[in-house]
DNA sequence: GCCGGTTCGAATCCGGCCGTCCCGACATCG
DNA sequence: CGATGTCGGGACGGCCGGATTCGAACCGGC
């Protein structure tokens, strides 16, 4: 069962374009913008995103093109979303209560 | 004890500035960019700022300058935050409790 | 091993956002 | 009356955020 149509580990470039309807040089610029976005490089030099690498370039995209952030100011969010990530420290177990206490927090606070 | 030291009614734009770090032509541009800003005129066509309008220039200051956000991405969580000012249709006695609860949430909220 | 398609980095180009500058005119104050 | 503050409009400009172009290297399929 060690087919591989389960899920890729590693996406090429021009795969993360397809998925996110970005274009290969806009990721390679964001790329020199955000230290966030690092994806790593096989030997021939080629980009290799995993789906976390993904994850923060739909992330960076949110920021830009929905929230509107200059790049700086999309910097400035994710760096603070980085201190925030010392929460990791939190056992798993009590994270996930955390976590829907937290929705439920959101949802309220928007009632307010 | 008619005093006008108390407090203002309305400011010049140069006050405005004075108090703000804003140039002139700043604020006149971005009453051509934000519906939201609208200081009344005098009889000599000269802007009369409220403090409500000084609050205002703040807010977008904050927006533009601190969170960095675009223009439209300003524009955009103002308008934003008018829906929410629905909630003015509360009770004022209500209002105030649901304020008190609002703050201890946000403040709870960092530090999941 | 060759070919079409993909990717590479670097350099250059560019539209438009976000002001900035300049101007003549008018208001207000002392 | 001059000094100072303000008016609006139009021209100007820096630079942000990509977009384009380039030659070269690589890759899978045949």
């Amino acid at each position: 069962m060690h087919t591989d149509g389960i899920k890729k580990l590693y996406y090429s470039i021009g795969e993360v374009c397809e998925a996110t309807g970005l274009e290969p040089h806009v990721l390679r610029y964001w790329e020199t913008e955000f230290d966030q976005l690092h994806p790593r490089k096989n030997r021939a030099g080629r980009r290799v995103y995993t789906d976390e690498d993904i994850a923060m370039v739909e992330r960076i995209q949110h920021l830009l093109r929905v929230e509107k952030y200059t790049l700086e100011g999309a910097r400035q969010v994710l760096d603070r979303a980085a201190d925030e990530d010392e929460v990791k420290a939190v056992p798993a177990e009590r994270r996930r209560e955390l976590l829907a206490l937290r929705g439920f927090l959101q949802a309220l606070l928007k009632k307010l």
